[in-house]
RNA sequence: GGGCCCGUAGCUCAGCAUGGACAGAGCGGCGGCCUCCUAAGCCGUAGGGCGUGGGUUCAAGUCCCACCGGGCCCGCCA
């Protein structure tokens, strides 16, 4: 589709319009591609765009063309290029057949380095629906700069210490509660219950306040008995974790425990560079007596909202200051590094790396180009400020990049569904309130429903083949739901709505999969041609055509503008228009000729919505 | 008080970055389509003029300003 605009570019040039733009049409009855020069022309010419239109098609010379046949003009003033549709079609589908897998993909990442922080769920329990939809939008990012040949590090950011563990240890050590979670919950689930009933309770009880102080303090004592307690039940919890991100089709390279990054000193020697620069200051007096800020005055907005505290006045970083080491690590500007032991594998085999001070395995990062960080839109001020510092330390040259967005609520009928009475349309998730929902518990009612879709259709099916296409529905439906919004609104989240498997759903994507698998399977010839049986194809041929076209462009759009939700748009039209093909135009029983190149179609297809789904990470199978 | 995000059909949302050709989907409503590659599908029909008011422009849902409504953030919490 790019050397159509190309072409057409080179006419109109050659013409004497200078950077002529052109553009994708909307509605093929404009043709592939159209210029709108007439209308920017009009006013320097001071002549009717319509004749300016007319004037410039009359000098093209379409004998210097190759795929562009004719161009016309259109009311008010477009030119509108047609095309050979029996060239672009063999060179599209030449073009998918032959690179297979690669197809949509621009080499444009060869040589550069992206980090990606995503998913980051505090060790204390387990993922909701919101944590979810972090995990789904970075690893999308992942597979995406992976595929177009970026190197690519996934950091999964554990903040271990604090007030969130601070609780369980009270639960655990004070109020009573068994390690062992009750038969069917999960730890991570259970931490996450009484995480909420016991913090509930702390904060109506002096006593176990002052303990919890204690315990805050002794958790950054490294080597302490409430250290190493802490840690075992970050790894207890960390594994259930993880588990539900596997299942949701993530991966990841290294695991950075917070308390690691005072443990390796990647904060005393940030601090350092920012009191070598003069960027942060000491409050000699006032309300932040005695603590350590950054200054942010030159900074044109966050300057309004005053300076921030780094270092606390009893010599304890913020969260805020332990961010910018971190974010200054992963620029690549430290001198220092962590080191890690190895947690575990992937589904995919390759290792999960965890900090560890005796560590013995080294993981250079490198410098990457681009650190991205999937972080709620909540936190855009301090983001800001960790974005600010790391430039003001220099930065490394790579760009730090916030990837903010927003929350998933709970909409009022799921609220009530939990006892919690709203006036609003929905209710912000809390995991200390105990309001949310678990996004397991969410995959298998989806896995349930999908089931019973299933044995509707296939009473013969194995229980295993049951098994796993239900689960890859369950995946692809939870993960395309997540994906499809725009990140920066909110999700309102409905159980209902949200387990139907019709319409815009992941379901309807697999959908058109499988049948485009079935008539592969079921067709009595496996000879297939690129070359079209005809001058003029089916309007439904050329709409699913056109739409495979598109895929490069659209990918390099979305790893520029970081759009994910496009590609979940652009799977679902190709799954209508390959829907609109399989009802209008038969292959298997049509002439030979149009059953070769209708196959040829269809495998085109398949593949490209293969490529397409394996970004967005929706499994796919073969049958459903 | 300051900063940020959202406001498009009854409901859920796309389209806004690079303004352009009649404003699109899904759900729900109504009416159709399984002797034919899986009907988790397809087709038809009703339904909005894009929160409001200004402005820029040959052209504004798309850009600018103000206002209204909803949400988030401004802690020696993370």
């Amino acid at each position: 589709m790019k050397k159509v605009i190309l072409e057409a570019q080179q006419l109109l040039r050659e013409t004497g319009v200078e950077n002529p733009r052109v553009e994708v049409t909307k509605d093929p009855r404009y043709g592939e591609v159209s210029s709108s020069v007439a209308f920017e022309l009009a006013k320097k010419l001071k002549k009717p765009p319509l004749e300016i239109a007319e004037e410039i098609v009359s000098r093209i010379d379409f004998s210097r063309a190759n795929v562009i046949t004719v161009a016309e003009v259109a009311k008010p003033g477009y030119i509108n290029f047609k095309i050979n549709w029996k060239l672009f079609a063999q060179d599209i589908l030449d073009d998918v057949l032959k690179n297979g897998r690669a197809y949509g993909f621009p080499n444009i990442g060869a040589g550069k380095h992206v980090l990606i922080e995503h998913t980051s769920v505090n060790p204390n329990k387990a993922l909701h629906i919101g944590h979810a939809r972090n995990t789904c939008l970075g690893d999308t990012l992942y597979r995406l700069f992976k595929r177009l040949g970026y190197s690519v590090v996934i950091a999964n950011y554990i903040d271990d210490s604090g007030n969130q563990m601070a609780d369980l240890h009270i639960a655990f050590k004070k109020l009573g509660y068994s390690l062992s979670p009750p038969k069917g919950e999960r730890f991570d689930e259970y931490c996450g219950r009484i995480y909420a009933e016991v913090n509930k309770i702390i904060e109506n009880n002096a006593d176990l306040l002052q303990e919890k102080r204690r315990v805050i303090a002794e958790l950054e004592n490294v080597g302490s008995e409430t250290f190493k307690f802490n840690r075992e039940i970050v790894d207890l919890v960390l594994k259930d974790q993880l588990s539900t991100c596997w299942r949701l089709g993530a991966r990841y390279d290294i695991l950075n425990r917070e308390s690691d990054v005072l443990a390796f000193n990647l904060w005393s020697e940030v601090f350092e560079s920012l009191k070598e620069r003069g960027l942060v200051y000491y409050a000699e007096e006032g309300p932040k007596k005695g603590c350590w800020l950054i200054s942010l005055s030159e900074h044109p907005v966050l300057s309004k909202e005053g300076d921030e505290v780094l270092v606390k006045s009893d010599g304890t970083t913020t969260y805020v200051a332990r961010d910018i080491a971190y974010a200054a690590w992963k620029l690549g500007i430290l001198r220092r590094d962590f080191k890690y032991n190895r947690w575990g594998k992937n589904p995919d085999g390759s290792y999960i790396l965890i900090t560890e001070m005796d560590g013995k395995v080294s993981f250079p990062i490198g410098k990457a180009s681009l650190v991205v960080n999937v972080i709620d839109s909540r936190q855009k001020r301090p983001q800001a400020i960790v974005k600010y510092a790391v430039e003001k330390l220099g930065g490394g040259g790579g760009s730090y990049i916030h990837f903010a967005y927003e929350v998933v609520s709970l909409s009022k009928r799921d609220a009530e569904k939990l006892g919690i009475s709203t006036g609003g349309r929905f209710v912000q998730m809390s995991g200390r309130e105990g309001i949310y929902i678990n996004v397991e518990p969410v995959i298998n009612l989806l896995k349930e429903r999908a089931k019973e879709e299933i044995l509707k259709r296939h009473r013969d099916w194995s229980r295993e083949k049951i098994e796993d296409v239900s689960e890859k529905i369950a995946v692809a439906t939870i993960r395309y739901e997540l994906l499809k919004s725009d990140a920066e609104k909110m999700i309102i989240f409905d159980s209902e709505e949200a387990s139907k498997l019709e319409g815009d759903t992941g379901p309807y994507l697999l959908y058109s999969y499988v049948r485009a698998a079935r008539i592969l399977e079921k067709a009595s010839i496996k000879e297939f041609t690129t070359t079209p049986y005809n001058e003029e194809l089916e309007e439904a041929e050329k709409n699913l055509i056109r739409k495979i076209a598109y895929m490069p462009l659209i990918m390099e759009e979305v790893a520029n503008l970081l759009l994910i939700k496009r590609i979940a748009s652009y799977a679902n039209e190709l799954a209508k228009m390959f829907n609109d093909f399989y009802e209008k135009c038969p292959v298997i029983g049509s002439k030979e000729n149009i059953m070769q190149f209708r196959l040829a179609l269809v495998k085109a297809f398949k593949q490209v919505f293969e490529n397409v789904c394996s970004v967005l990470g929706l499994p796919l199978p073969e049958e459903m």
